[in-house]
DNA sequence: TGCAATTTTGCAGTGACTGCATGTTCGGCG
DNA sequence: CGCCGAACATGCAGTCACTGCAAAATTGCA
């Protein structure tokens, strides 16, 4: 679903060595975290390894949380994409549920990526505040696409954010039970949440 | 209800200066916050306009946001406790909505000091992120309650912190509504939220 | 090829935050 | 009451995230 745009489109040789260089300091971002902890990592070697200027880094990035975060507006829009057109018999909540889950699942490409970004951010306390903080931007843009799907203004049903954000919110508990030492499987355990929210949680 | 532990208890000399430095501090940063703007207020002038050096700052807080948000773990206890103690015929989600309403609502002592958090924290975009962050303290402090409340092992369910989170995600929800000039009265839409959790978000 | 727009980079500065060493204050105990 | 150890406040020096600005390099296009 929609992996193309992802990747290409607007091809020209300024926005391909953009994406590159970006997709450079995310990298090195990540793996300078996992080989010296978030704390020990400073804004010039992840440039450095990426190979620009310290100054460049933040062209890219406004900090150096979301360089390893990574998250680019591209990801968010094919979220909002896949939340936006409705598939007939799923509720927004089950397409949430889809999505989401897809979004921690290291599948199609950038397998290596997804797996690397998932291991690295999820074993490093230190990134739980940017993290939740980075959820914010999530739910805005799923909000704007479930307003869209259900066609509503913005703004004028409090409905689609709060299954949005309680979506996310029931994702989030499931990694935070994980790296609590919690029971049960990750995927598991989402299943099992979204299951307790369509039943009114009890 | 249990507004005593929020006072005094443990009153020496040395306690009560703490605790009036520690107020002194986070009243300081929140009127310059109100006067200037979050991004234009320096530690420097917190710690002047509280009376301490620069350096004792940091022995209170954090960091600057900390010191704005200012929530204390006296705080985080006491809800904490009222989740805890079972309310007979209330679930959890319905403690729950009534203890999250409880900490927006300016009531109990220090009236004027909740209602200046209140506007300034929610009028304040730059602090989104830092406040999305301080929330994971309270679902910490709050499942851990939950857990006791239930009688079940630490980790050893998901539904407590699942129950949780899902609550602050709905009241943020509300707040984030709020602010992006969404429609109806806050205290309403949380009352809605709520009501649509326990429908199963329809 | 040359021009205009975009991007990279270096530089200098601000301010958050930390460790350490030192002075100051508090609480208890003889 | 006076003394001592612990807790606390402070000053200092340093690191690093992040920003604005202006010059240099690169790219797209005519």
């Amino acid at each position: 679903m929609s992996t193309e745009l992802l990747n290409d489109e607007a091809c020209g040789l300024r926005e391909r060595k953009k994406r590159e260089t970006r997709r450079a300091l995310n990298l090195a971002a990540l793996d300078l975290v996992d080989e010296k902890g978030f704390a020990a990592v400073t804004t010039e070697e992840i440039a450095a390894r990426a190979g620009v200027s310290a100054r460049t880094f933040f062209n890219y990035f406004p900090s150096k949380e979301a360089a390893v975060i990574g998250t680019t507006a591209e990801e968010l829009e094919s979220y909002a994409a896949a939340l936006e057109e409705a598939v007939p018999g799923e509720s927004p909540l089950e397409s949430l549920r889809r999505i989401l889950a897809g979004m921690l699942a290291p599948a199609s490409i950038d397998r290596e990526l997804r797996a690397k970004r998932r291991r690295i951010l999820l074993g490093e306390p230190a990134l739980a505040p940017a993290l939740v903080g980075n959820n914010i931007r999530i739910e805005n843009a799923l909000t704007a696409a479930l307003e869209r799907r259900l066609g509503v203004k913005a703004g004028a049903s409090l409905q689609p954010r709060l299954t949005v954000a309680v979506a996310i919110a029931a994702v989030r508990a499931c990694i935070e039970h994980q790296q609590n030492g919690g029971t049960g499987r990750l995927e598991r355990n989402i299943d099992a949440a979204f299951d307790h929210l369509a039943a009114g949680l009890r």
